[in-house]
DNA sequence: TTGACATGCAACCATATGGTTGCATAATGC
DNA sequence: GCATTATGCAACCATATGGTTGCATGTCAA
């Protein structure tokens, strides 16, 4: 889950995402055209996504077919961020009454 | 949302999430007995914690007392991670598409 | 077969990151 | 007042990161 966390701290890498979520299945050089910088910059940035199970590869003839797979994002979201979007009552709660606290001090 | 995901990505800034979780408002010595590295080493992640919003501190004497704040964390689930989760089906049979399309030449 | 196209690999570079140490400052308690 | 405690700030360091360029390899199409 860290590989996720680390692969989606990056902005560009979520821009690929966004672009294989618009269409998925695009190759290197498709993808190359939504984006500023290099195709081995991209490439790289490929295979972090990789290697976090974000992104699946497969060739077809002589290009790297990517697509998109969206069950580490949400692994993500339902074992790790829900446990704080129910936090969130108690949390403000907490703080509002430290805050509290401390006028009365 | 940037500074949100670049927060997360650590995985020692996501132990001191769960730290406050489990007693919020604690202050940086507090804090410091469940963690392995130095007190300034603790001091300059939840820096990056307060600047991306997930962590509100404030002072009581000497103390620092740190806050949990999970409405960053709730906006991320909500704006980005919720898209690519009803993302599932479809991104999945059209990876398997492609590859029975692969399969058959 | 040959040229063009799609990708991979490796080296390199500047900067960001995560961590340390040392010292300064401010609040607390005796 | 003075020692102790809690924190902040700045310098420093090793490594990770995001990006580049150059070249090699493999596939397609004429």
């Amino acid at each position: 889950m860290d590989l996720v966390f680390k692969a989606l701290a990056d902005h560009n890498r979520r821009v690929i995402l966004d672009r294989l979520f618009e269409q998925d299945g695009q190759s290197l050089q498709a993808l190359c055209r939504h984006v500023e910088f290099s195709r081995q910059g991209l490439s790289k940035h490929l295979v972090l996504l990789e290697e976090a199970g974000l992104v699946v590869s497969q060739f077809q003839g002589r290009e790297k077919k990517h697509f998109l797979n969206p069950i580490p994002i949400q692994n993500v979201a339902e074992r790790w961020l829900a446990k704080y979007s129910h936090a969130q009552l108690t949390a403000i709660t907490a703080l509002k009454e430290a805050l509290e606290e401390q006028d009365h001090e």
